[in-house]
DNA sequence: GCAATTTGTTCAGTGGTTGAATTAAATGGC
DNA sequence: GCCATTTAATTCAACCACTGAACAAATTGC
């Protein structure tokens, strides 16, 4: 009766389609890079045999093949311990393969490469209002800066993998964005409006190069990808002018069945509380929505930017001033609310504050801790942790960019079978 | 820039260890078995091939072991179709391998079996207040209802691969049942009270022979079970004297890094509402649990079991009672608060009514689908369905046990190389 | 200088898939 | 009723990638 099995493990998806005899080294050369990735110390083919299972040997074979895909490179300096011929150090390679996370939002536009190793090789961000330019012409200037993001991963030796696009709004499964209300974007085909821009990536192993997604949910795995040894399950609550999370479950992102989970600015809250611009009564946006808590403040009707509304409340916040004190309280009891919900529901333990919430979550982890308190049922076993975000507005950039290669670690095959 | 990749795939597990070389064909057999288990019409072996991609040689191999291992045997009437040699279909044993289903709740016990075909093959329960028993009492007798069950598939030729204990409360990693408040159990260490009692099962493949797992999550695996079509992704709710939900993603279910997922009773509906006995305020439990539902109908005060107690309340709506009518209208209305949460949050499609509830859903699905209709973002996209639990209070055993003959649907190799 | 130790490679052996050829079992036209 | 056609399933040599053991390489310590 020793250990038990759980029921997660009784559907566990190890293999999607049929394994042909060249899985097998597919796979491996995925375990092998996996076991390479997860460490500091640069692992020595030995060791990574006795930990994996697999025989020297074989390793030995799998790291060739990676090593001549430029995915790993041998540490030039052998650790030196006790006795016995030296081990010669694996680590991820940084000439390889690289991948490009772009944003656009709603004041700016930004660009970044990231390597093999996690290392930001290349970052920029544009600060512009997108709301007065058409769609078309956002893309224009975002392809401008993915033109300069290309340049500089070609310049250090890198090969752009794929890309991801960080979008404020509803994104379909085609890459249609379907509502980006603070944009103002409606049904905009995003990888259309693209598709005369070639220069963004070239396909690589028939896998497209470009995927958009919610912004909430790449910002979610940038703060994943910021933290290599953090927590592998928590909540991302993106505190911009909407409010969005993205939900990390095991390392992975939970998207839903169509990619719009995450909607935690519509979690009711109240159900009587004030109506919302979605229609429904008392949500979280009504509370805790960045124009809800710059009226609270006295702020109303100045229109912000989200880090800049954040950065003015929080001076004011740091002067004392009573009325911002009051509503950073407010919108941290609602925002304690309703991620009370979710860790009751979802089991979590870490929730971090992102977006405009992170340069404010001095003032808003107390309220919203002393809701999950009283409100979280297992928080008298384990407390919830809260706390800021890693990364600021280069998140979601940095998240989609992580993306990128964390599939290339997930499934070298497909980089080394590139025709290049 | 045709078809886009999802960020869902980007981080896929594919493989979770190393892949030697007999994994080649321990994978091959959960694929082909997947794909037996994946249909009503016995697929012959070239429709395998042609599904899987792998040869037909290769097929043929697979399925003579999972023949000699009766998890499949051969349709004996060849399906009638157009020229050529007539197919043999493939269909999965039920004489092989079964799963046995355990449930203690505050007011029975049950035991079923359920074998590789999904066909219930034995099914008791049995009617006690287990309120005034010990836990190891309440276990003594369930040994009784196991022995029986287990009697029963001898004699059908069927050997137990495993069983699952459902439990109305907390359990942790260990099967240790941390707060089964309706039951007065805390810290019950079951797996330790049935060590003494063999007659369960024997481990498989050293996997251990006993699941021990929240009712709620078990029940919507039941429903899994029972809708073999339907949706894989939907949020089961069970209205006992406590709410709880079961997530089911992607045809899995969502345990939470703890197994403590789903605890929707304690979700927050109003947090200036009633106190509940968990110590916070405005607890869904407070507005739509059995004691707030029956006392709000008038009926405060009254013992009774859940199935009884909805019954006894569905007569009362039936007859037009107007206190009866109005308490399941609040509480439908406050548990459709709650639901809008989670399905704005995880974005699901699907909300099934279980537990006392679907006794009661012709009353309390208008106000939950009005509620999701207001407040959750995307029903102007696509519609929620809320819908009654096909299975009653068997759900969680019959779960518990699917989940035990699912798991040797996802790994056969555990069966085949038994030492039996 | 030599035994001990640990790393990494080489190589024959093997398990399991591959692909083509072969056999099996039906339909349909004449 | 016979034979070409068609589709299903099996057989078999080839091959790919892993296995295990032996071996070469590189260092420490006596």
């Amino acid at each position: 009766m020793a250990v038990l099995w759980h029921c997660q493990g009784v559907t566990d998806t190890r293999t999607a389609g049929a394994v042909r005899q060249g899985s097998l080294r597919e796979l491996n050369l995925a375990v092998v890079l996996r076991r390479i990735a997860a460490t500091d110390r640069p692992p020595s083919r030995a060791e990574i045999a006795a930990d994996t299972g697999l025989t020297r040997a074989t390793v030995s074979a799998v790291v060739d093949d990676l090593i001549a895909g430029r995915l790993v490179t041998e540490a030039d300096p052998a650790p030196r311990t006790g006795a016995g011929r030296p081990a010669r150090g694996l680590l991820l390679g940084d000439t390889g393969p690289a991948g490009l996370g772009l944003e656009v939002n709603v004041d700016y536009l930004a660009a970044c490469v990231v390597d093999l190793t996690g290392a930001v090789r290349h970052h920029e961000v544009r600060r512009v209002d997108l709301r007065p330019l058409s769609p078309a012409d956002a893309l224009t200037d975002l392809v401008a800066l993915a033109r300069r993001a290309r340049t500089a991963a070609d310049d250090a030796g890198l090969g752009l993998a794929g890309a991801a696009l960080a979008v404020p709004g509803l994104v379909d499964a085609r890459g249609l964005v379907r509502l980006a209300p603070n944009l103002g974007w409606r049904d905009v085909d995003v990888p259309a409006l693209l598709a005369g821009h070639p220069a963004l990536t070239d396909p690589v192993d028939g896998v497209p190069p470009l995927v958009v997604e919610n912004e909430a949910n790449l910002a979610a795995l940038g703060e994943l990808h910021a933290r290599p040894g953090g927590p592998q399950s928590f909540l991302h609550v993106s505190g911009e002018i909407g409010i969005g999370a993205g939900i990390v479950l095991d390392g992975a992102l939970f998207r839903g069945s169509r990619g719009w989970s995450g909607e935690l600015g519509h979690v009711p809250v109240d159900p009587g509380g004030p109506t919302c611009r979605c229609g429904a009564r008392g949500c979280l946006e009504t509370y805790a929505g960045q124009e809800a808590v710059l009226a609270a403040a006295g702020l109303a009707g100045v229109d912000l930017p989200a880090d800049t509304a954040a950065r003015r409340l929080a001076d004011l916040a740091c002067s004392g001033d009573p009325a911002a004190l009051d509503a950073l309280h407010a919108a941290g009891t609602a925002l304690g609310v309703a991620v009370s919900g979710v860790v009751n529901l979802l089991d979590l333990d870490t929730v971090v504050l992102g977006g405009g919430y992170a340069t404010l979550a001095q003032w808003l982890c107390p309220p919203v801790l002393a809701e999950l308190d009283a409100r979280v049922l297992t928080s008298g076993w384990s407390p919830v942790t809260v706390r800021p975000a890693a990364l600021g507005a280069e998140s979601a950039a940095v998240g989609g960019a992580g993306a990128v290669v964390r599939r290339i670690i997930a499934r070298p095959s497909g980089w080394l079978s590139r025709p290049g």
